[in-house]
Order: structure tokens, then C-alpha cells, then sequence
RNA sequence: GCCCGAGUGGUGAAAUGGCAGACACAUCGGACUUAAAAUCCGAAGGAGCGUUAAACCUCCGUGAGGGUUCGAAUCCCUCCUCGGGCACCA
């Protein structure tokens, strides 16, 4: 017995071990590459440019369909990354077969702090890290089908490209947008190095190599003038079709508010000190002043007698604004200057005070506190035992202390009675006849530190001289490259890793020839990302940063799809960029991203971010092999809707495996017969759906519907040509590969991609008859079926006298009967 | 703390004022097979009445509570939970 089970078994552990092949639903193997290969040996999806197009001149309108472009990591893709490039490829090639000429490019924003670095670590210079990860990504990206145009690369770290990003930072110096001033930063001891905001972890260490002496010091830094814009940045998201979480979060980020600068006389003594209020009506409720500890003003005004409680405070709030960043709700804190305000209101004398909760960085660092009104001005005024004073009046029954929305002014000389709109434009006015005070906004945004202390980015194009000061290196010399180094860890004496390379940094004046210093930061990653959509433009261009012309013709970009972690810094950076250029002539567009959608997370199998440490991350490399690149991009799109966040499913994949795997039968028995009317109709049906959920890219829904035509056909005897030619297209957005092959077996020569969209007829789905729900206070109680054209009061008469209504009906009186047509009948009785 | 978004079967979800749960996954049953895999067919929100059993039928059900409406997953108010953003911004 043992013998022979074990000689039974043997056969079938072998059948076992060869199963994955037998198993294979569709020859994906094969099919994928195979037209890979053809779509970039045809060049397929080369966008046509104006110029260039063949007579006659292009009819077709145009589409610019853009991706985030990815930071090639060492890492390799990840399947967060194709779930917005599948999204707007299946959108591109609907389009192209919709007749649009769709400029559809790919690219990469390779400067970045990995490749620095693993430069640091083993010496490789970063640009040879950058090539590997580059040429990784972009065999991944090519193994999913993807219709960009290849010939319009983009790689911020070609030195093609980044002299024009050089140049545009040049524009931006010339036009007095970038200035240079002492900045803290944070500096790690133990790195003896600059960190990047994001290489400071929450709780003060550094994150690169868990030093604890990090602080900040103060170091000369690039900044460019991105307030300057803030008015226009604000008033301009009006205007795009972008989600509205992501333009509130640029609204609170530029944090725009209204309200006063008025202008206190410091008592006996020749200062005065403005202060910016939202609320000038609470003026009369003014009962002490605070400035930041830093504001210059402080050393000029505190009295002898406070004068060491004073130095005292503001060196501990230096060092603790450094550590205790995060700390929202710590205790109020703050000195005495000695020093009195007059309020110009009234002529009181109200004490000066210095206190952290008060920031130097908006504003002007001085406020005039009114606690009756305002949260943190309370807190602290009980915690000192300032007075308060209620000047407003709540318009309902809540305490008025406290109180911090609009009521009614009181105890305020020329503006009691009146509402809080209206007295804070009368007291407005009354400041400015007497020369004490104007109206004022102001902005949360601050300026944009743009150097960084790194080797791997662009050169900033400036030459110091000691003579003319800060001169742009002429813009026939860019781009201005970076020097080669042998050593690219940091100078350990906070100068940037660029001050070693001596030979590259000492140069002669471009104005006056004498002996000077290039600059010696380089550009954030921000800089590169900032302007790549006009780059593909025109990639080659070697005389211009982007053809007029081909700009005019192909801004603004019509859909952008990226991740929402972009939401703020990337999208407000590019639109700052992009309103200069504008501005100076360069582009013709205000704004550059006409339509925004991010996509969600995926999330892994368990719930959880993909992270290696949860040993839950999904790589696209496997899912191809064993699934094919169809699957993994039907499947992407089938988990849900494109902007939810939403965890993998491995038998989730499988299913969409098994579906196509389903069609690819269906059309190895294709016949000539005429299909079933029910059948035409679900195909147009499917027609029509799947167009019109890709333009709401609502692809889930697109393919639950394609799903349903397949159940549809299955169900039949017969594998009608007449409708499953049709379907092919519309899956070919989806699954471009099979859809390739099945026309190609369907016995057409040419490649699918330029087919015109199926149409369907609105004829065939136009129902005869249709069921009628009728109920009976709002619950469904029978169901008719009458034709499509029966009118309202036929129907009101049939569902009145149906048998199954009449029961729910007894004993009361009809009082409403409420007819949909073509839906439902609602009776109200009682 | 403030701002924004979301809560629907065992799971991903659909329906955005008109039949809740389309389409899938997982599950269960059947066909095919010596068997398994694959494939195909079918069942299925919960509770109950009732029945040999099923169909039929009844009630409940979209985070909780209230409201508007003939009718609410959908609109309004309050609250709870989760996710994202900001965080003393005067």
C-alpha cells in the first residue's frame, strides 16, 4: 500500500511543479513585449507639434495629459506609481481615438539626497546612481504599456535641462525675485552638516544618523520672493478645476487676512511701534502690548530696572523656539519691558510686554493684546493678571469674555453700537484721518528658502565679487555645471560641499574680470519640478527653454494626476514660477494646470502603508511576471475610485486575471452570427457607459460595466464578430496589450491606437418596457410592468387597483400619489 | 485646538433625492475530473413568519441621534470614529 500511494503520488507533485505554465489564462508573455516593442518602434503616441505636423495643418484639437514625475528611488517602482499613470493613459488613448492630438510625456526629478548620499557612503558619484535608478524606472514604466511619447524624456539632472532651469532662476534674480539673507538652519553636530527640514525628526534628532545636537544657526541663504505673488496665487486657484481640499490647503497656506497696521507711541520716548490687528474694532479693549522677543525694538525701549528679566527671556525663548517647536499647548510665558504704549484711541497707557506667543515672522511682530477677545491674549492676561475689558457683545446669550466672533461694539467711544463689520471700517477710517493707522493684509506665506547646502542639484548661476557684489554668470555660459569631486561629504564647517571644489569656485568677474567666488549652494529638488511640463514641450530645444509657438499650442496642461502630498509646496512653487514667467512674457498661460486629481494610496493586504518594515510592500516586478502588465494596470483601476485610499488585494488581482483571461477565450470562438438584440443592447449600452465614465475618470465603474457585456456574451451560444470587435476598443484603454493581439487576430493590420471610438445608438437603448415600482408610504409594495410611454395618470390608475397595493390601503385615504415616470409611483395614504 | 474629507454586507465597492448592496473578491453548493487544479453553472445583508424544503411573505438595515421630504446612503443640524492638512499667524 505505502509502495504504491507513494509511486501514485509522484506524477502528480511533477504536474504540480509544472502548474504556473498550464495555468497561464492568455499568452500575456508574449503578447506584452511584442507590442511594447511595436508602440515605440512606430512611435505610436509621438505627440504631433504645430509646425511639424504634415499638410494639412493639424485638425485634431490638442490634449496636454500630464504625470507627476517620479523621483527614481533606489527602490524601484512602487504600485502607488502606476495607479495614476494607468489613470491617465487609459484617459490619452481614449482621447487619441476621440480624434485628440494628446501630448502624453514621461520624466524624471532625479536630484535628490539618496544619491548624495550613497556618493557620501562609497564614493560613486551621484550621477551614475542617478543613470542606474533612471534606466530602472524607465524599463518598469515601458513593462506597463504606458502610451508616452519617449522621445520627450525629461531628466533634471541633464545638464540640457537644468540650464534652463539656471536660466529661469536667472529671469527671476533679474526681475529682483531673489534676494540673499541670514537664515537659521537647522545643523546637525554630529553630521557637521546642514539638515533639510525633512532630516529632522519631531523629536529634535537628526534622522540620518539619530545625532541629538541639532539645532539651529543662523547661515546665508538664497530666497526668492514668493509673497510678492501671494495675492495673485490666492485669487487665481478661483479659476482652476482642481479638488477642493487641495486649494483650501493652499488658501491656509497662504493665509491670507484683512485688518489694520496701527502705530502706538511708545511712552516718553521718540519709538513707535505698529501693530497689526484683524480686529481694530476690539481697540478700546487694548490693555497691554506684546512684541516678539526678537523684535528689534525691544532693546530700545526696556527700562533699566527690567532690563536683565528681559535679556534672560529672550535668551531662553531663542534656544526653546528651536526644541519646543511642536508644542502647541505649552503655558503661556513672557516679561515685562517697564515700557508703556499710549493706545491712539484713547490716550491709555498700556504696559509693553515680550512674549513667544508673538512671532517676529508675522506680521510686525508686535500685537496689541485685547483678552476679552481673543483666545491666547486671555490665557495670558489671567496668567499675569492683566485687565479686561469687553468691547464686544455677543449677539446671543455666550459669555462675552472670550468672546472672539462678530457682535456689537461696546465701551468703544466712536464705534459703540455698531456691528463688528462696520466698526472696524469706522475706526479703520478715523486711524487714517489722524495718520495712526491704515487698513493692511497680510499673509501667513513666507518667502521660499531656495539653497540648500548639497553637491547633487543645480548651481546656483551667481558669481560674488568684491567689487559688484552678487553677479549672474552670463547666460551664454550656462549651464553652469557641477565641478567633479573626489569627496562629497560635507565641508563639516556648514559651507556647502562645492566650497572644496577650490578650482571650480574661484573665478573672475563676469563684469569686472577681478578674482571672485561662484556661489556655492545649489537648488532644492523643488527647482527642477518647478517648470518640467514646459520642457516636454519642447525637449530639444537648444536656443530656448520652450518654442513660443509650441508653448502657445500646447498650455495650459488640460489634466494633472499625482499624489496629494504635492498638495502645498510642489503646486504653489510651479505656480509661482509659472506667474513669473508669465509676467515676463515667457508663457501665455497665468495658470499652468487647468485640471488637477489626486490619486489615493494604496495601502497593503493588512490595512497598512506599504513599508518595508511591515514586510507588506507589493512590487510591480512580480505582479507583471506572474499576472501580466493588463492585470495590474485593469486592476489598479478596479479597486475603486481613482482618489480613494484603498488596500491591495492579491485575489483581487487574480479575479481581474480570470476576467481577461475570460475575454481572450471569448474570441477563440468567434462565429458570424448576428447577435441577440439583448446582447446589441448591452454592447451599446457598454459603449456608452465606459466613454462617458472615462471622461468622469471613473474607470471602477467603466470596468464592472465591461465585466457585465462579458457575462452578457458568455452567457450566449454564439461569439458574435459584429459586437466583439467593437468591445475590443473599449477595452483597449484598459488592457492596450490583449486588445492589440485580438485586433490584430481579428484580422486588422494596423495598430488600434488611432481606431475611432465606437458610437453607439441611442435607439437601441431606449427601453419598451419598463418596471414600475409602487409604493405605498415610501415602501415598495408592487411592481408593474407597463411600457416606457404609459403617462402619469395611467400609471397613478394601475398602481391604485393593483392587487398587491389595495391591502395597504384599507382603512385610509389616499392623500398624495406622487408618479415618477418611468420609475416609481409613490402613494401617501394615512 | 482649527480647517478639509470619509464612514454602506465577511472584503473592495455601486447607487449623490426615487427598487440599497450593481460589478468583483472571499465563502458555500453543483457540473466536469479517478482526484485536484483550471473552467462553467448556481446560492448568498440580517432577523422573523411559515414550511418536508424552497419560493412567496413580513420586519429591520447605509457610524449614532434628530430634522426636512410623498420618498433620504444621498440634503440640513448635533455627536462619535477614522484619514489628511495646519498648528500660538494676532
Amino acid at each position: 500500500m505505502a509502495n504504491l500511494s507513494l509511486s501514485r503520488s509522484e506524477p502528480a507533485v511533477i504536474v504540480r511543479a509544472a502548474m504556473p505554465e498550464l495555468r497561464k489564462k492568455y499568452p500575456f508573455d508574449q503578447i506584452e513585449p511584442k507590442w511594447q516593442q511595436h508602440w515605440l518602434e512606430n512611435k505610436t503616441f509621438a505627440a504631433r507639434d504645430p509646425q511639424h505636423s504634415s499638410t494639412p495643418p493639424l485638425q485634431s484639437p490638442k490634449l496636454y495629459v500630464l504625470d507627476m514625475f517620479p523621483y527614481p528611488s533606489g527602490a524601484g517602482l512602487h504600485v502607488g506609481h502606476p495607479e495614476g499613470y494607468t489613470a491617465t493613459d487609459i484617459f490619452c488613448r481614449y482621447k487619441r481615438m476621440r480624434g485628440f492630438n494628446v501630448l502624453h510625456p514621461m520624466g524624471w526629478d532625479a536630484f535628490g539626497l539618496p544619491a548624495e548620499q550613497y556618493a557620501i557612503d562609497t564614493g560613486t558619484h551621484p550621477s551614475v546612481t542617478t543613470k542606474k535608478n533612471i534606466d530602472t524606472f524607465r524599463r518598469q514604466i515601458q513593462m506597463l504599456g504606458f502610451s508616452y511619447d519617449w522621445d520627450r524624456e525629461v531628466d533634471t539632472t541633464d545638464p540640457h535641462y537644468f540650464k534652463w532651469t539656471q536660466w529661469i532662476f536667472l529671469q527671476i534674480f533679474k526681475k529682483g525675485l531673489a534676494y540673499e539673507a541670514e537664515i537659521p538652519v537647522w545643523w546637525c553636530d554630529g553630521c557637521k552638516a546642514v539638515l533639510a527640514n525633512e532630516e529632522v525628526n519631531a523629536d529634535g534628532t537628526c534622522d540620518r544618523r539619530g545625532h541629538k545636537e541639532v539645532y539651529r544657526r543662523p547661515l546665508r541663504q538664497w530666497i526668492l520672493r514668493i509673497t510678492a505673488y501671494a495675492e495673485r496665487l490666492l485669487a487665481d486657484l478661483e479659476h482652476v478645476n482642481w479638488p477642493h481640499s487641495i486649494k483650501e490647503q493652499q488658501r491656509n497656506w497662504i493665509g491670507r487676512s484683512e485688518g489694520a497696521n496701527v502705530e502706538f507711541e511708545v511712552h516718553g520716548s521718540e519709538f513707535g511701534v505698529e501693530v497689526f490687528t484683524t480686529r481694530p474694532d476690539t481697540l478700546f479693549g487694548a490693555t497691554y502690548m506684546v512684541l516678539a522677543p526678537e523684535h528689534p525694538l525691544v532693546e530700545c525701549i526696556t527700562t533699566s530696572d527690567q532690563k536683565s528679566a528681559v535679556e534672560t527671556y529672550r535668551t531662553v525663548a531663542a534656544k526653546k523656539s528651536e526644541l519646543e517647536r511642536g508644542m502647541a499647548d505649552k503655558e503661556k510665558t513672557g516679561v515685562f519691558t517697564g515700557a508703556c504704549a499710549i493706545n491712539p484711541v484713547n490716550e491709555e497707557k498700556i504696559p509693553i510686554w515680550i512674549a513667544d506667543y508673538v512671532m517676529m515672522g508675522y506680521g510686525t511682530g508686535a500685537i496689541m493684546a485685547v483678552p476679552a477677545h481673543d483666545t491666547r491674549d486671555l490665557e495670558f492676561a489671567q496668567k499675569f493678571n492683566l485687565p479686561v475689558r469687553i468691547v464686544v457683545s455677543p449677539t446671543d446669550q455666550s459669555d462675552p469674555i472670550g468672546f472672539v466672533g462678530d457682535g456689537i461694539s461696546v465701551n468703544s467711544g466712536l464705534i459703540t453700537g455698531l456691528p463688528t463689520p462696520e466698526a472696524k471700517k469706522k475706526i479703520t477710517e478715523w486711524l487714517g484721518e489722524r495718520g495712526v493707522g491704515e487698513f493692511a493684509v497680510n499673509y501667513k506665506l513666507r518667502d521660499w528658502l531656495f539653497s540648500r547646502q548639497r553637491y547633487w542639484g543645480e548651481p546656483i548661476p551667481i558669481v560674488h565679487c568684491p567689487k559688484c557684489g552678487t553677479v549672474p554668470v552670463p547666460e551664454s555660459e550656462l549651464p553652469l555645471q557641477l565641478p567633479e569631486m573626489k569627496d562629497y561629504s560635507p565641508s563639516g564647517n556648514a559651507e556647502p560641499p562645492l566650497a572644496k571644489a577650490t578650482d571650480w569656485v574661484n573665478c573672475k568677474c563676469p563684469q569686472c574680470g577681478t578674482a571672485a567666488k561662484r556661489e556655492t549652494n545649489t537648488m532644492p529638488q523643488w527647482a527642477g519640478s518647478c517648470w518640467y511640463y514646459l520642457r516636454y514641450i519642447d525637449p530639444h530645444n537648444a536656443a530656448a527653454f520652450v518654442a513660443k509657438d509650441k508653448e502657445k499650442y500646447w498650455m495650459p496642461v488640460d489634466l494633472y494626476v499625482g499624489g496629494a502630498e504635492h498638495a502645498v509646496l510642489h503646486l504653489l512653487y510651479s505656480r509661482f514660477w509659472h506667474k513669473v514667467l508669465y509676467d515676463l512674457g515667457h508663457v501665455s498661460t497665468p495658470e499652468p494646470f487647468t485640471r488637477l486629481v489626486n490619486q489615493g494610496m494604496i495601502l497593503g493586504e493588512d490595512n497598512r502603508k506599504m513599508s518595508k518594515s511591515w514586510g507588506n510592500v507589493i512590487n510591480p516586478d512580480d505582479v507583471v511576471r506572474e499576472y501580466g502588465a493588463d492585470t495590474l494596470r485593469l486592476y489598479e483601476m478596479f479597486m475603486g475610485p481613482l482618489e480613494a485610499t484603498k488596500p491591495w488585494s492579491m485575489e483581487g488581482v487574480q479575479g481581474i486575471y480570470r476576467f481577461l483571461g475570460r475575454v481572450w477565450r471569448l474570441y477563440e470562438e468567434l462565429d458570424d452570427s448576428s447577435p441577440s438584440p439583448a446582447l446589441l443592447k448591452v454592447l451599446h449600452q457598454t459603449i456608452k457607459k465606459v466613454g462617458e465614465d472615462i471622461e468622469a475618470l471613473a474607470f471602477n465603474t467603466a470596468i464592472s460595466q465591461m465585466m457585465i457585456f462579458v457575462n452578457e456574451v458568455t452567457a450566449q451560444q454564439s461569439r458574435p464578430r459584429t459586437v466583439l470587435e467593437p468591445f475590443v476598443l473599449l477595452l483597449a484603454p484598459y488592457a492596450p496589450h490583449l486588445a492589440e493581439e485580438l485586433w490584430q487576430i481579428l484580422g486588422h493590420t494596423k495598430s488600434l491606437a488611432c481606431e475611432p471610438w465606437p458610437t453607439y445608438d441611442p435607439a437601441l437603448l431606449v427601453e419598451d418596457t419598463v418596471e414600475i415600482v409602487v409604493q405605498v408610504n415610501g415602501k415598495v409594495r408592487a411592481r408593474l410592468t407597463v411600457s416606457a410611454k404609459a403617462t402619469k395618470e395611467e400609471l397613478e390608475k394601475l398602481a391604485l387597483a393593483h392587487a398587491d397595493v389595495q391591502p395597504f390601503l384599507a382603512g385610509k385615504q389616499v392623500k398624495k400619489v406622487i408618479v415618477v415616470p418611468g420609475k416609481l409611483v409613490n402613494i401617501a395614504a394615512a
